[in-house]
DNA sequence: GAGATATACTTAGGAAGCTAATGATTAGCA
DNA sequence: TGCTAATCATTAGCTTCCTAAGTATATCTC
């Protein structure tokens, strides 16, 4: 939620606005696809995390989704709604739990289109030199944020 | 909210996983700066709408914070439970109402920080003709997607 | 001018996001 | 060992965000 100020060009506030921008617009893009199977987008984060790697910790999880520990408690009580996840005790550490998928979570995985068929054909005015050097310098601006 | 996949390097998939990190983080920090004076990013938007140019329509908040107008409706509410703006009826259409900001939602600009005042240091990393690039290319990129 | 269509805001209901505080468990250290 | 401090998940209370439906007003079309 971003003004559109007048701001100093090749500012990190002028790039704020754009990235939030445009973050806002691909996400808006991708709740539309994702939609159609019944999740939202931060369901689907957490699904594609545990996809590559089944039974995460809630802190894990929410240190990948960039959210709060708490946001990952409703988000996994939705899907624990669902059927597609179980929360299971840890017994490497009493204090913890892990999140795991179902047969149904694991299936779903098939049903549901990758970030890049969402976002397929959004931007074939970008190069594709382009989109790697815009690939390189959000990275190094991401490194450089705590 | 994203997963830390493995994506083909230079895909919009890829750029949108960086830039909802990158958003995420810096919003991160603008929340802390603009919580001591008891804001919101999306109350600060609004107001920041307003003090580049008083008085305008819900559908106008919307667009320009790429949001949708019954979230505008939510935020003007709670600014104006703080006593920060006002709706008041548009006398050239009467569907629509006009927010305007009140003497002490004026006053409210010069106790607060700047976007660039929040941001300032937080990546000298990133050379100046590096954020422009970074600048053009994402603003390329938002001209695009729909 | 009357009816259909479009536009502007609100409401309802739900999900996602935050902070701060709580309860349980573990780790550090004196 | 035993006390303190840190860590993990949850809860409570709010704000923000969405879609879909509702109400009021404008505009278009015949």
């Amino acid at each position: 939620m971003l003004p559109e100020g007048e701001f100093e060009p090749g500012s990190v506030a002028e790039v704020y606005r754009l990235v939030d921008l445009v973050a806002k617009k691909l996400t808006r893009l991708q709740r539309q696809q994702i939609g159609l199977v019944e999740l939202t987008p931060a369901q689907y984060s957490v699904l594609s995390l545990l996809w590559q790697r089944d039974g995460q910790q809630f802190n894990e999880l929410a240190s990948a989704c960039c959210c709060s520990p708490s946001t990952i408690t409703g988000v996994v009580d939705t899907l624990e709604r669902k059927g597609l996840v179980a929360r299971e005790s840890n017994p490497e550490d009493r204090r913890s739990l892990l999140v795991r998928l179902t047969d149904e979570g694991r299936v779903m995985e098939r049903a549901t289109p990758g970030l890049d068929m969402m976002f397929e054909g959004c931007c074939e005015g970008l190069r594709r030199d382009e989109l790697q050097q815009l690939s390189g310098l959000l990275s190094k601006l991401n490194d450089m944020i705590p």
